[in-house]
DNA sequence: CGAATTCTTGACCGGATTCAATTCTCGTGG
DNA sequence: CCACGAGAATTGAATCCGGTCAAGAATTCG
């Protein structure tokens, strides 16, 4: 059996011990499958359980009153939600399976007691966290600053650079199970102009769509018009 | 002497007791002045050191190519920067003072240390990072799916009912440091319409203006009009 | 008092939204 | 195997919110 997504994940950064990986392991056991757009956080309702993504995509999302939804992230395998639940009772976000998800369920004080007993995964969750702040911050600066294409652009670069960490790379193809709502939904945009954004990317060769992949024909060149940053993903490094 | 601005806010969730109270006090005692404008995170640039803030505001904020800029968010007495670096050595966004500043300078090992020995004092950091989590959560929302003048509205709501958890509200008196062209970078606006948008919102009565402070004339109507959640914000309660 | 920054307002333009209709895709059951 | 229907993608047309350019008024501060 191979080691789970977090495992790896964390195994990129540093050198992980036997007793490390075999809690890591452990911590994952007890597993939970949802449906595609099943809510599994709801946003207003308490919150006291840490989720570990192992198989799927889910999002975190929020909506208003008017039925307008933003989503805030992706979560791909290996990722984790819920990692800061001690205090605050109530989610304020929800998330749901985008695809259909393998979900681990774990008790969050089982992550304080990493803090005190394993100082090595502890620092690799900081690491965690660090870069869910990098890659919302992203977001950010996608949907305050960029045009309709760069935020297309800058999004597929984001999880293309992703899906390199944990080893899950098909060459330029992404895998893209979102439907064009919800990429609208992701970039604050609508779905009608999503749609055309799309086409004119595809019309200047900078991207191919094929059911559920997107292929980046050049990289390089997305990155220099989406202002796309790859250190903010980037690994550690020595 | 009085509190720092860290541990009322703490003490605000949960009993500190005095030997905590005395740590943290110990982990601010190498202050920094910075003059307004004055940098003191640089996108890019190694990042080794966690800031807290004393006195005065803060932005973290990420510049494109282009000059464009985008404001993350603000960072007020109590608040954390750079609490997750141990790993990340690079900083992904810019922080700059936004008045006069006041702030210490902390060895990111005390941190570690905090989980090891003071878990009560952990637990309210991981309160804070979740609260964080949040406010960008809402920083997104605003960029994504609100009108102008909600994102203007929905920013003062969230600046004063942060305020409020410090204990520094001024009344229905917001005070507000940043020119209007920091509200566009903040909000993802023209400067131009940003001033119409607070003209408008004067207009109809919602706020009041003067020099570096606002008056929200009816927090309720501003909640309502734009879909603030005071939820997010609001401290743990047992 | 003068220079620089900040704020305000007008005019015009364009990217993005909305409404609406058609086509495409794909799973399901006859 | 094909017809059907629901969801998803595509395209057109009209509209509008917000951006850009430009100029002037008001503050602030040395």
């Amino acid at each position: 059996m191979s080691a789970s997504p977090l495992v790896r994940k964390l195994g990129a950064l540093c050198l992980l011990s036997e007793e490390e990986i075999e809690f890591l392991e452990g911590l994952q056991n007890n597993t939970l499958n949802a449906d595609r757009g099943r809510d599994f956080i709801v946003e207003g309702k308490d919150l006291r359980t840490t989720f570990i993504v192992i198989e799927g995509w889910a999002i975190r999302y929020s909506v208003l009153s008017n039925g307008r939804r933003q989503i805030l992230s992706y979560a791909l395998p290996g990722d984790i939600l819920g990692l800061h639940v001690n205090f605050r009772a109530t989610a304020t976000y929800s998330a749901s399976a985008l695809t259909p998800l393998k979900l681990s369920v774990v008790d969050p004080r089982r992550v304080i007691e990493i803090s005190q007993k394993f100082p090595i995964i502890a620092a690799g969750l900081s690491w965690c966290t660090a870069r869910e702040f990098a890659i919302l911050g992203d977001q950010a600066v996608r949907l305050g600053r960029l045009s309709a294409r760069q935020r297309l652009a800058h999004l597929f670069l984001e999880l293309w650079h992703r899906f390199a960490l944990i080893g899950d790379n098909n060459g330029d193809w992404l895998e893209i199970p979102m439907t064009q709502q919800d990429l609208a939904d992701t970039l604050g945009m609508s779905l009608v102009h999503t749609n055309r954004s799309l086409k004119s990317l595809r019309d200047i060769d900078l991207i191919s769509v094929e059911k559920d992949h997107v292929r980046l024909n050049n990289v390089k060149a997305l990155i220099e018009m989406s202002e796309f940053n790859p250190e903010h993903l980037s690994e550690f490094e020595i």
